[in-house]
RNA sequence: UCCCCGGUUGUGUAAUGGUAGCACGGCAGACUCUGGAUCUGCUUGUGGGGGUUCAAAUCCUCCCUGGGGAACCA
């Protein structure tokens, strides 16, 4: 790879130091990372963090990153989820080429080393339940006064089996002879070691499950701690990068390395990735699915890669936020609004404008001529002059925003109510003469302006200055679209702190979702392909769903703009 | 309780014995045909005590505090 990091250029975080040292040191001529998911359940955005990690580091050394699916539980794991996988990875813009492997590919090699490690005296086959072997193992159990304690673990009685027995025995746990749970592989460490972990831990299990992709072959797999390490030595990874749970299995990996004598991969652990109002974890997104409080994994409001591309997060926007924020082994909590503002920056840069008006309110010109239709010059990203013009249709019946319109405007309020002049934002200046009310309800209906010939195209002549700007269609062309407005799913910042009681699902945002159905947009709306992305000027920024597909546009707001009235409206309050 | 790992401003992250910086958020202001964008300024920070040193966020030590581990899951 040519943008490999010179030799004296600065690492940027703490395990390119590392890796940048191993390099200097010798410890390692090349570098080869790994991704390993296990496929069971969807992408969110915390495993962006750990891929772009295992990719970006490979790509920065000029290495290779492997493409691992660490797949050795045959009851959870599916091959529906090792595409989604795929395809949301490269959503985000990595590629692995032909580096694609599977751990349950190297069930006969793990096999092999286990069998080593039985030669050695270093693994035996144990009797013991697993209700036994964990109180064996001596796990914390509080005293009288509450005090917890951690004993020493105790051997199993069958720790001392021949290495022929053992290999008899192994051999048949293989072949089927025993029932599920009935034996186990264990590694021959300390059952007195201080960390648990090592206190001769299980290997293999028996377990007669149909795998997704061995089939029947198997019915002994292989356990993470053992599979892991051995794994990685085999595909030749140099940095095994893991998330700082595993920080205390790293003595164990480190074991099974040195006892099978295998190429020496190198564990280094960091931060996982949290963030606030969402929850990060299989177990919950999943429930959200199940109890339907959201419309599936591809949820707008899921931080799942499905739900944040249909949200209308763009790669771009997600791959700043993640380096932006670090890689350390703090635990750490970021703010939801630097994914949001990445997202804002992202899409000022690249959105169309187009003009929208969620909740339609009638404004009459009372000076237009009858049945004319002007076509005005719209800018299509004053961010970018490339984008060019279009052109919009203006008429004498408009429709703008109820929200525009005040009877009676609070303080500060610089948009349209009686006697006051707005901009109709590349149209013309306009000033409210009245409005029309629905005497039974009190609503009003229409609101009445007359507009000033002098300003088209929204230029004031010199010294009229007029507060405010705001966005409008022409009637008669508008095309009706279906507008879906999301907020944060959890109001609270950390979702999973539920008082003691509490289920935390209760606490998600029933408003989180609101659809309003009787928005209108201008004509070029009216051929849009689900994933275009466009800024409702003023409003946001907003992304094209499926759902709407070959019927009324759906539009998703992705993200709002910022909206310093609604600082002074909360001010007021 | 034992074992492991952390604690730099509201949040995240730099500073690798030598000026505590950057970003987001928040606040204030400027500007503006999106109350957008942009720009400027401000924003109570090295958990605490001792020690080493000319000099400590950084090294040592004790304490405080947060997270993780004790699955035949990964």
């Amino acid at each position: 790879m040519s943008d490999s990091l010179p030799a004296g250029a600065p690492a940027s975080d703490f395990i390119r130091e590392a890796v940048k040292a191993d390099l200097a040191s010798g410890r390692f001529s090349s570098v080869r990372t790994r991704f390993p998911p296990e496929p069971n359940g969807w992408l969110h955005i915390g495993h962006t963090k750990a891929f772009t990690i295992d990719f970006g580091v490979a790509q920065d050394f000029g290495g290779v990153c492997n493409l691992r699916f660490d797949d050795t539980n045959p009851e959870k794991e599916d091959q529906s989820y090792v595409d989604a996988i795929k395809r949301d990875i490269r959503w985000l813009g990595f590629e692995w080429g032909q580096n694609e492997f599977y751990a349950s590919d190297y069930y006969e090699y793990l096999y092999d080393l286990a069998v080593k490690l039985i030669r050695k005296g270093k693994a035996y086959v144990d009797d013991l339940s697993d209700e036994e072997t964990r109180e064996y193992r001596g796990t914390a159990v509080p005293d009288k006064n509450n005090i917890t304690h951690t004993p020493p673990g105790r051997n199993s009685p069958w720790r001392e089996r021949s290495v022929e027995e053992n290999l008899d025995l192994f051999a048949r746990m293989r072949a089927g002879e025993f029932a599920d749970g009935a034996k186990t592989l264990r590694a021959k460490i300390d059952m007195a070691h201080p960390n648990l972990v090592m206190r001769d831990p299980v290997m293999y299990r028996i377990r007669r499950e149909p795998h997704y992709r061995t089939g029947d072959a198997w019915c002994i797999y292989p356990m993470y701690d053992f599979q892991h390490p051995l794994s990685d030595a085999k595909e030749g990874i140099t940095h095994s990068l893991c998330s700082l749970e595993y920080e205390i299995h790293r003595p164990l990996y480190d074991w099974f390395i040195r006892e099978c004598d295998v190429f020496p991969s190198r564990q280094i652990e960091f931060a996982r990735l949290n963030i606030t109002h969402t929850v990060l974890s299989k177990r919950w997104l999943l429930r959200l699915v199940k109890d339907k409080v959201v419309r599936g994994w591809d949820d707008p409001r899921m931080p799942t890669l499905a739900g944040l591309r249909r949200r209308g997060y763009t790669p771009e926007a997600v791959r700043d936020f993640l380096s932006r924020i670090g890689i350390a082994k703090t635990d750490s909590m970021v703010d939801v609004q630097l994914l949001e503002h990445c997202l804002r920056e992202d899409l000022n840069r690249r959105a169309p404008r187009v003009m929208a008006v969620l909740r339609p309110l009638p404004l009459i010109l009372e000076n237009w001529p009858e049945g004319q239709v002007d076509w005005l010059d719209a800018v299509n990203n004053p961010e970018d002059p490339g984008a060019g013009t279009r052109k919009i249709p203006f008429s004498g019946r408009l429709l703008i925003e109820r929200d525009d319109f005040m009877e009676t405007p609070p303080p500060k309020y610089f948009r349209l109510y009686p006697g006051n002049s707005v901009r109709l934002r590349y149209g013309f200046i306009v000033t409210c003469t009245g409005f029309d009310k629905d005497p039974a309800t009190g609503q009003v209906t229409a609101v009445r302006c007359t507009y000033n010939p002098d300003t088209r195209g929204g230029n004031a002549p010199d010294n009229s200055k007029v507060r405010g700007t705001i966005h409008w269609l022409s009637e008669a062309h508008a095309v009706p679209i279906e507008a879906r407005l999301y907020e944060r799913l959890f109001p609270s910042e950390r979702p999973m702190d539920v008082p003691p009681g509490v289920d935390w699902i209760s606490t998600v945002d029933p408003k989180s979702e609101e659809i309003v159905p009787g928005a209108m947009g201008e004509p070029a709306l009216a051929g849009v392909k689900p994933g275009d992305f466009y800024q409702f000027e003023r409003l946001g920024y907003f992304c094209c769903d499926p759902d709407g597909a070959g019927g009324k546009p759906v539009f998703n707001r992705s993200v709002s703009l910022k909206d310093s009235w609604a600082k002074i409206e909360k001010k007021n309050a």
